[in-house]
DNA sequence: GTAAAAAGCAGGGTTTTTCCTGTTTTTTAT
DNA sequence: ATAAAAAACAGGAAAAACCCTGCTTTTTAC
């Protein structure tokens, strides 16, 4: 019998999951046996009677993302092992797909050595965690204790707060924003005062950056 | 004698350069013979008796980017023919990708047959424009015409304009800024006056997108 | 049903940004 | 050496952003 892993391979950049199949296809024990080009996709293609071990993920998809897909792996199939695979060495990234379930994380400019570490690491003691992932984990945990929590913070936005941090995203003025709300300016000033609170910024560029760096926003 | 054409292939992500370069590996009659992480590390490796044909190569690295790269092979080795590869579909980028002396551009979520054809493209036409870049480029002329030349704009900002520029990605005020430049207000002024004309933006919001945008500044 | 919390709104003031129309100084080109 | 262009700087003013404190109305929780 052939005595291989089953991988699944997850990234909308096509050019990129071909070259990295071929890739993983010359390990010795291992073999991609499914890929997909965004999170939704994968969940249609996933076959029940043939699931994969290990699930090579991108964060950033259209469709269905990295963290939306792994928080249904983790409910559905949490033996499957997810390695979150990005460019992304954000730290917000990092944590937010690890509290998704995640059991790894290696960026794409990691070689591919490290890329065989990683999955040996999954199968044998069920994570892998380099020292930059580590460094990342534990400046957050500091930066949760002492002052708030980013992640946490994200989610914290009431409807009316994000559309209003979206929709200071542009040349418009609050005045603005509170005819195109429907709300008086005066109630636009309380969401900014609280949203200035929350991510704690003290202008409309803090607060700009903060929704593009956090993808509230795209470009 | 084997009748193959060189390829070089130059991005800083490895597991996508090793990728990619194991796809064009098993495609008949290419062989990719030299890779580098930068544009540097390339013009280092690269070996005046043994050209590569085509050169396969990511615009945002660091050291050196696709866009120095490209000029420096335009004026050292023009008949190396550049394939820009770039997971922006970003019109600027595309635009000036070109005008240093690109001859195709494709995207990373293109696929192999894309790929291959731009190869084939290159070699009998010279060149490689899919309906996405062709539609950008008519789009930018078209821009360029009515209103003012954005990426023109992009080189003709003064360093003290760029400082400024950079420096507004911040909360910090524009007296702040005057002082850390150690130039009046008044001045300051002036480079934001300049600024909103160049980049035709009407705040301080619109101005830091913009240089978010087109990675004047980096999250 | 009622107390508490959250959301919406208001007055009024300070600071910052934005926008004019200039003058002076420095740099550049011939 | 000098005209022209670019950079630095100013006064003054309107608009927008920011920051208080407090008062209704609506929602939520028990």
């Amino acid at each position: 019998m052939p005595d291989f892993h089953p991988i699944a391979v997850v990234d909308d950049h096509t050019l990129f999951r071909k070259g990295l199949i071929s890739l993983i296809n010359v390990f010795p024990n291992f073999q991609v046996m499914l890929e997909a080009s965004n999170g939704k996709e994968f969940i249609q293609l996933l076959d029940p009677n043939n699931l994969p071990e290990i699930v090579l993920m991108d964060i950033s998809m259209p469709e269905m993302d990295g963290y939306a897909t792994c928080e249904w792996l983790k409910s559905h199939y949490p033996h499957i092992k997810v390695l979150a695979l990005s460019t992304m060495d954000a730290e917000t990234a990092i944590i937010k797909m690890i509290r998704s379930g995640a059991k790894g994380y290696i960026v794409k400019d990691a070689d591919l050595s490290e890329l065989k570490l990683a999955f040996s690491e999954l199968l044998s003691i069920g994570f892998f965690y380099n020292e930059l992932v580590s460094r990342k984990v534990i400046h957050s945990i500091n930066k949760i204790v002492e002052d708030n929590d980013e992640v946490a913070a994200l989610q914290k936005l009431s409807e009316n707060e994000l559309t209003f941090l979206r929709l200071s995203c542009s040349e418009k003025t609050y005045s603005e924003i509170a005819n195109e709300m429907f709300k008086s300016e005066k109630t636009i000033d309380g969401y900014r005062a609280e949203l200035f609170k929350k991510l704690s910024v003290s202008s409309r560029v803090g607060m700009v950056m903060y929704a593009i760096k956090n993808g509230i926003v795209q470009l």
